[in-house]
DNA sequence: GCTTTTTTTGAAAAAATTTTTCAATTATTA
DNA sequence: TAATAATTGAAAAATTTTTTCAAAAAAAGC
């Protein structure tokens, strides 16, 4: 099942500015800001709005289709997300996401702090901040 | 040491903007916006001003003794953190935050992820969301 | 293929959030 | 206590996000 399948099953309609939106993502190297996403879409599609990213983006993400990537300083960050549950490893210094598996890996972390907590645990959020093979063979900053 | 020889050691004044963010968090039972921090805060603090609010953030932030909490949703909610590395765990009935230890975990994790990618993994955001015992009692929403 | 219905769009305006500026005030140091 | 350097509040500016609404476009029905 390919996006437009996934997007139109869920009640959405595949236009213009969503394949633009799933277009600059596919070739992004990084999560990129609604800005950065409106920006390079307008080199495919000369009319698009900003306001029709923020719409697209909401749209994509509550579909599975768009992952928000969550950093300490800016929060802004979209980036495709892989179908299934993956997390997300941001190289510090180019940008460059990865995605990964790791939920069982997390499965007995959990269990415990139920135990600990009386909290019942239904999601997570796990991203990693590293530098990527590349940029560790540079000059350090 | 008290948080406010860690923020005059960091190089920081001590000041009343300061200390009243400070025990405006310590007094909240779940992460507060910048706004709801400003507008608890004037109870205490008369005259504090929002930019100020925003800026005792930053540098509490900086040195360690605040944490950003980042959801789905919103990510501009600041609860105290406490000292060492925690990991927070945020129920999504009422917001009430407990934080845990988990670093050991996911040292496993974070091993297979520096093999298979080839990044060097330097930090990481950990968040669970679940609900809370009290909030499991209650009918659902 | 055409028409109808409903969603989506772009542009502009509005709202909300965050940052900057700057003179006045306050905390620290000597 | 005086000197100094950081911090503040208020206002303005900048930025980001959301809303409004008529026009355009997509999907569904015929």
């Amino acid at each position: 099942m390919d996006w437009e399948e996934r997007l139109s099953r869920a009640g959405g309609r595949i236009t213009a500015p969503r394949r633009t939106v799933m277009a600059v993502l596919r070739r992004a190297a990084r999560p990129l800001t609604p800005q950065e996403i409106h920006a390079r879409g307008r080199r495919f599609h000369r009319s698009l709005g900003l306001a029709t990213v923020y719409r697209a983006l909401a749209v994509l993400e509550r579909v599975g289709l768009v992952r928000r990537v969550h950093l300490a300083a800016r929060c802004d960050g979209y980036m495709l997300a892989s179908p299934g549950h993956y997390h997300v490893l941001v190289c510090r210094r180019c940008g460059r996401t990865v995605e990964f598996v790791g939920a069982e890996d997390l499965e007995g972390l959990i269990a415990q702090v139920e135990r600990g907590t009386g909290f019942r645990v239904e999601d997570h959020l796990l991203q990693l901040v590293g530098v990527c093979a590349p940029c560790q063979g540079e000059r350090p900053s």
